[in-house]
DNA sequence: CGCAAATTTGAACGTAGTCAACAAGTGTGG
DNA sequence: CCACACTTGTTGACTACGTTCAAATTTGCG
């Protein structure tokens, strides 16, 4: 664990709204550690106390569930740029498991840091309700697809949803990138099995909407995907001229 | 629309924590207001521009999308005492439909009221972010049902859960509730058709977990149907230990 | 190079959907 | 008070989407 200067996570709020330098330096406090997390390792583990809440700063990161019969299912998939464990604070035992899908790096900071932002700075108070409404209905979005969509508009959904989430901290991605998931994965995302999830992603190639080599992926066309997933872009459309002013 | 006196939202929020007099003032501020809404109405509409938020005073309502097959997913089914709209709140334009399904009264108030409570009570902002995190920790029990549970599963925990959000106004609710739901909206929340949810009804009934007549259900065995559905109660285990000082 | 994990494919199965018809409520106006 | 229309609930027969199981193949990694 070493020390770093800028936040990643002010980096993300900056794409929204002009911070202040006061503002900046509260969410500097955020990210005054950082923690190197491995591929595979468990950052915090369903229906355990829950300590620490984290900014994710590099690598991908998944959070899930696990049933009783076993089966799993992915919440999320996190970026850099993240608040992650926000909904384990509140509560005495964590909701969910936070798992690294690549070598990671996250900031760990706890409850009292939270409140002290929230004490001192209205606004973000404000934008961080709002990071968590953005993220709400980013799941009601996916809610819907597993209640009323098929397979196939379903790993579509998630093929856009990627490469959005990816572009937001790599404007070079357009339309092209790493997958950095398994089948497996994806179907614990999408509610399918992996043998299904490998039929549909066969399929959209067939029909030239996506192109597959080595782990990559390229979506040949974004249209027909949208198309067929009913997609919504959550993170663009926002209006935040009622936020508190600057402190 | 008339004016009333105490807030129904704060009524809630006692629940976790004691208001001070200044807090409770302020969240006056938001139910200053109040409109009737009859069945069926909409108070809000998806993709269309979202003036105002609200608090549920009383019955019973719910947010839904529609796809654009014309199918419909219910998000969340929505109880007095509940905040209406804060998702909405932040786009140009609503994520989501809100429509009520008894007839219902509602308290109306603008971004810019929950701005200055924002500005003025930083315990009060926490408290907004742990109701929506609630919310959300709630969306994603209700992801992974739709995910990974079968059909009997997700309806045998959409009667736990109304039973014990009903309960959480009406203590007098104990085994036995009014269902207040058609069999076509418990699919539409289940992801189920209505035909599939009246066979799963059934059979719950069949096998001794619930009891059903005229329009009123009874739990009769809440362990069984909790096992069928592993259901967890979110409104429970909360620690709000670190919140920001009362102001 | 060798092993384990991940992907791919086929065949059989089953849960939930679809379609259709009928019954039971529910509310409205005559 | 009844007649009618409409919504909601119920049931059966058939269909289909996605699962399960199994085996072969490819990929990635130590």
């Amino acid at each position: 664990m070493q020390s770093v200067s800028s936040s990643c996570f002010a980096d993300v709020l900056s794409e929204f709204i002009a911070l202040t330098p006061r503002e900046r330096e509260a969410l500097d406090a955020l990210e005054l550690r950082q923690r190197h997390v491995r591929r595979g390792a468990i950052l915090q583990r369903e229906n355990e106390p829950c300590g620490e809440l984290f900014i994710l700063r590099k690598g991908l990161m998944m959070s899930y569930v696990l049933l009783d019969d076993g089966s799993r299912q992915i919440l999320r998939f996190l970026f850099p740029g993240d608040m992650l464990g926000i909904s384990s604070a509140i509560y005495h035992e964590a909701p969910e498991t936070l798992c690294a899908l690549s070598d990671t790096v996250v900031c760990p900071f706890d409850r009292a840091t939270l409140s002290g932002i929230m004490q001192e700075h209205p606004r973000l108070s404000a934008m961080i309700l709002v990071y968590s409404q953005i993220e709400r209905v980013a799941l009601t979005d996916r809610l819907a697809a597993l209640g009323r969509t098929s397979a196939k508009a379903r790993v579509a959904a998630l093929l856009l949803d990627l490469r959005n989430r990816l572009r937001a901290t790599d404007k070079s991605i357009d339309r092209a990138f790493p997958l950095g998931l398994t089948q497996e994965e994806i179907g614990d995302a999408t509610g399918l099995t992996a043998v299904h999830v490998n039929r549909m992603l066969r399929q959209l190639e067939e029909e030239g909407m996506i192109a597959r080599e080595g782990g990559r992926v390229t979506l040949l066309d974004r249209g027909a995907l949208a198309g067929a997933a009913n997609y919504v872009n959550r993170y663009e459309g926002l209006d935040l001229r009622w936020l508190p002013p600057a402190r």
